[in-house]
DNA sequence: CCGGATCCCTTGCGATACTG
DNA sequence: CAGTATCGCAAGGGATCCGG
């Protein structure tokens, strides 16, 4: 967990992960489609556009799509009357869990930090 | 780190977490910013502005003020000729360190995952 | 060297309405 | 219900110049 010095070509590794990270996570819903479907394993369209407070479903539609594409989540339309469609995480998308758990643990300390108390 | 359903305040508190954490760490340029100083532990203006490539020193200068006013970096003048100035994190920023390092694994992780290779 | 001020443009995103 | 199409705005951010 220490950052010291090392050489410059693993500096570089992790500068390009770190961004290929972003890359996916980017945009100001993402995260919180991601742990709004984790939350509850498998989620339909509609619900997501509730836990997500604010989004539009323009923008829920697209970065779903967006996340699809990087194989985060799986898309699966149900036969019901009216079709409803359904996302759950992939194998990949599951190992976000621990940044998600991460950021909601670091959010927490850091609300007690600035603001004072929980 | 499972994602189980819970209480619904529980989960509320999650989303404030959650919440809490982007709004300190949004923005195109936040975990670019504070990978460079973590790395290095302390790092000049300057610096920083060649590690975070395409960064503009406008960009660079405000991000930073954000950062000190959340309490993650210190700023310091160096009393030289001209002057500089060094960051570094605070023991708050430290603990971002976490963070940081999950992104980084998770990128080189998803890299291999859609690319195919590192 | 640090970083503020100005100008300007791009694009992310919201609102709304519409289709299968 | 799930998703698409269109319009339009405002914030974010780049380029450049300036001052301490």
């Amino acid at each position: 967990m220490e950052c010291k010095p090392e050489f410059q070509d693993d500096r570089k590794k992790e500068m390009r992960a770190v961004h290929d990270a972003m890359d996916v996570l980017n945009g100001k819903w993402k995260i919180y489609i991601i742990s709004s479907i984790c939350h509850y394993n498998k989620r339909r369209f509609s619900d997501i556009l509730e836990d997500v407070v604010g989004i539009s479903n323009k923008m829920l539609s697209k970065e779903l799509k967006e996340l699809e594409i990087n194989k985060l989540i799986k898309r699966t339309v149900l036969e019901t009357q009216p079709i409803t469609v359904q996302y759950e995480l992939t194998e990949h998308g599951k190992t976000l869990k621990t940044i998600i758990s991460n950021l909601t643990d670091w959010g927490m300390k850091h609300r007690k930090e600035i603001i004072g108390k929980d």
